[in-house]
DNA sequence: GACCAGGCACATC
DNA sequence: GATGTGCATGGT
């Protein structure tokens, strides 16, 4: 505990030169410029306990049906939209989670994402959680990843890696972890992004519980070896 | 065929 | 306030 900001960043130092800059959003080839920022807000939606794959699939077929603008998705039938993003599995509810999201833009901004995003971290993090259907992870990976605003998203591998290199308590809640991440780590943005994108790849590839920590960047940090 | 994947809301105890 | 359950597809 003697230096947990030095621990952090040389953590991340470790996984990324193990794993390379992960290229999470906004680097999605789907969509033009302008529509890059909503198509990473539904992506954030549509990825809820879903594999990334899937969402892509779902992603495509609202773009391809020309869905993939405020308006659109505003005037789209919740049927009609539930059948496009059936990929991406939980459909019923997750087309219920979209309407709620854009109706909440539309009635902020006058119907702009821009606009929506484009505004005070607080005031924004405070209206995506007061979307029913978007939790404080939904939340923090739209304010990263499609607004550019530093916030660290917390997951279940950050969690358990953080947990593992008894960086922070059993119990620990989001806000926690999200506290232990912001109070040590420099504010940058894109640091925010690709350690949250690095602790993922270590949480899939390594830390879990049926892995071994044989060949982890991190196995040179003191840990547990357990779940 | 079981298990998991870039969660959240709601019911129940 | 902690814990359990439904939501649903596609890959391994």
């Amino acid at each position: 505990m003697a230096d947990v900001g030095k621990t952090l960043l040389a953590m991340y130092e470790a996984m990324r030169a193990h794993f390379g800059p992960q290229h999470w959003w906004p680097s999605s080839p789907l969509l033009a410029p302008h529509d890059r920022k909503l198509e990473v807000c539904v992506g954030a939606i549509l990825t809820q306990n879903t594999n990334w794959k899937n969402v892509e699939k779902a992603l495509v077929r609202l773009i391809e049906a020309g869905c993939m603008n405020v308006a659109a998705l505003d005037a789209a039938d919740g049927a009609h939209l539930a059948e496009l993003i059936r990929p991406a599995g939980y459909f019923n509810v997750k087309s219920r989670r979209l309407k709620n999201f854009i109706a909440r833009v539309r009635q902020v901004s006058d119907g702009g994402i821009d606009g929506f995003l484009d505004r005070p971290l607080g005031a924004l993090r405070e209206d995506l959680l007061a979307v029913r259907g978007i939790g404080p992870e939904t939340a923090d990976s739209i304010i990263l990843y499609a607004a550019g605003k530093c916030t660290f998203v917390v997951d279940a591998y950050t969690r358990r890696v953080v947990r593992r290199h008894g960086l922070i308590d059993a119990g620990a809640d989001y806000e926690t972890v999200k506290a232990l991440f912001e109070s040590h780590v420099p504010p940058r943005a894109e640091l925010c992004n690709d350690y949250h994108a690095q602790l993922v790849a270590v949480g899939k590839t390594y830390c879990h519980p049926t892995a071994r920590c044989a060949g982890c960047p991190l196995a040179r940090f003191p840990h547990r070896a357990e779940a």
